[in-house]
DNA sequence: GCTCGAATTGACCGGCCGGCCAGTTAATGC
DNA sequence: GCATTAACTGGCCGGCCGGTCAATTCGAGC
């Protein structure tokens, strides 16, 4: 087989960290045993105090592995260069969406790290807001965004619509007459991206 | 003192619910313990169990009382009878979003029966979200909104930006230029609202 | 005033928890 | 080939876990 001659440490951690991000992310970490670990990973339950020293410190080891793929990909999904400012938005609400709706193990993630108070995940994403409030700005400048919001907050609507849309599924799944994943988020970009229309053809009131 | 003469199950029986809601909503189910609630509530840990019967079911019962109350004050807010749709909807949101930021154990209590795949509060507001719903939709046939979403989709668009708002909020408080409570209420519902403007005045794009 | 059932107590159970430690085994550098 | 170091094992520890049970204390109905 694929079994290694005899001693792998690096393979072993990352074995131990996979284990450990899988059972933590479905059971939480209070009620995820480190004997349940060792068993998922094939490892004795020393070995990951050798390798990673106490509980809380495999778990943010988890936490900071997943944290570093999604920021990875999600760079990777910003990258796109040159177009215009509405297709570049919708492009990155559906890329986010889509994004959470094939990972539900980081939205679980950020839902317990967000009970847990959290703030290491806010710092790792704070570039990415960053880099796409100043798209949502450089939209308002050109004038095909409205310019009396707050950019960070346009960024911060989405993420927090499509975050929650895959948190809560168990939750409003039951709600009579919501539609499936692809019904919502056409909805949701119809209304989000007529909202950001520029002020002036229509009455002003707020 | 206000102590009871001796005994009084009722008292008893809410003063263990109390304790064990504060407690299993701070830190969740796992890690909250039968000894600390029983210590929270000042009363033997047998005692709970011939109140209760076990943890899960304590747990089942604290949840359902919080449901409730959340059922009921919501219900409260919605018998408003006579305002114009518009208006009707941006009360709702600022009621739902200022309920959320007065209530921050109900925000945890939902994201713990998130995680837990719990389904009993989807079927418990269930009735709200149709109540919500379908005056949208009484809206959209007296023109003032856009008729082409569901509008089941326009109350969870809502709902879950709000939920996530408070849920996430250790978070996205980091990410830079992001304002306070007000700010993105102020900024969401201005997205929002003209996002629900109907049709014709404007191009058509979705 | 007695009785009967519910409220309440404290001691106790087996089991699992995270962590530790002494010992063994394998790779690595000389 | 031999020493040194790191990877790895099994067994053990004290402690907490949820739950049980027999024994008490009280209150309500007769």
């Amino acid at each position: 087989m694929n079994e290694p001659a005899t001693r792998d440490p690096d393979l072993t951690r990352s074995r131990i960290l996979d284990a450990a991000f899988s059972l933590f992310v479905e059971k939480g970490f209070a009620d995820a045993s480190m004997r349940e670990i060792a068993a998922g990973s094939g490892v004795t339950k020393s070995l990951i105090h050798h390798h990673f020293g106490s509980k809380e410190a495999l778990w943010d080891a988890a936490k900071e592995q997943a944290f570093e793929l999604y920021a990875e990909r999600q760079r990777a999904e910003l990258e796109d260069p040159s177009l215009p400012p509405r297709e570049l938005l919708r492009a990155g609400v559906e890329n986010y969406f889509r994004f959470l709706s094939e990972h539900p193990e980081i939205v679980r993630l950020f839902a317990w790290t967000h009970l847990e108070g959290d703030t290491s995940c806010g710092q790792m994403d704070a570039e990415l807001v960053r880099l796409g409030a100043e798209r949502v700005r450089q939209g308002q400048e050109a004038g095909v965004f409205r310019d009396d919001v707050n950019p960070t907050h346009v960024v911060t609507t989405f993420v927090i619509a499509c975050t929650h849309w895959f948190e809560a599924r168990s939750h409003h799944s039951q709600w009579p007459g919501i539609g499936d994943d692809e019904a919502f988020l056409s909805d949701f970009l119809k209304i989000f991206m007529r909202g950001l229309e520029p002020t002036g053809s229509r009455d002003p009131e707020d």
